[in-house]
DNA sequence: CGCATGACGTAGA
DNA sequence: ATCTACGCCATGC
């Protein structure tokens, strides 16, 4: 859990954000960081999903209430935190191969096929899974945004 | 309190 | 295309 109110609402907005990601879909840590209005912590938002609360079976009764309360609204179940990768479109290692692995491995039970590169990188291909919408879904209400999130994710060659 | 680290991304060389 | 340097800032020591 955040130590300030203003990392804490830093933490629940890319954990709202990414609850907004459509299954089967993928986006990036950096769009991520877009969404939410910082762009310039991407690394940040890898932090949040670093310290996503675990799933509420295996949450300890020893916890404060305001905690319990945190990790009720955003916890490894909730959040769809398997369907965010690197803008390279390879699944971050972390720092052991297992984390990426349950990660594919959760991706491919919502369909999405993740191959594996020259040097055991788990990559998925953004032209097929990739979600890059300008805004979050939940904010265009009123918001005269004239963008278009169409054609938005390309092809490389 | 200071220093190192990291589920990242971008700009330069 | 590949590699290095730096920004960001919550955590851990």
């Amino acid at each position: 859990m955040p130590r300030t109110p203003e990392a804490q609402s830093f933490f629940h907005a890319v954990y709202s954000a990414v609850q907004q990601i459509p299954p089967g879909k993928v986006t990036s840590y950096g769009h991520i960081a877009k969404l939410i209005g910082t762009p310039q912590r991407p690394r940040q938002v890898g932090v949040c999903l670093k310290h996503l609360p675990p799933s509420p079976t295996q949450t300890n009764s020893e916890e404060h209430a305001d905690q319990q309360e945190y990790a009720s609204r955003f916890n490894h179940d909730t959040v769809p935190w398997q369907r965010v990768i690197n803008a390279k479109g390879v699944i971050s290692p972390r720092s052991q191969p297992s984390g990426a692995l349950n990660q594919a491995a959760a991706l491919e039970l919502e369909g999405v096929t993740v191959t594996t590169g020259a040097l055991g990188e788990l990559m998925v291909d953004f032209a097929a899974y990739g979600w890059f919408p300008a805004s979050l879904p939940s904010d265009v209400d009123g918001g005269d945004i004239d963008e278009d999130f169409d054609s938005q994710n390309e092809d490389d060659t």
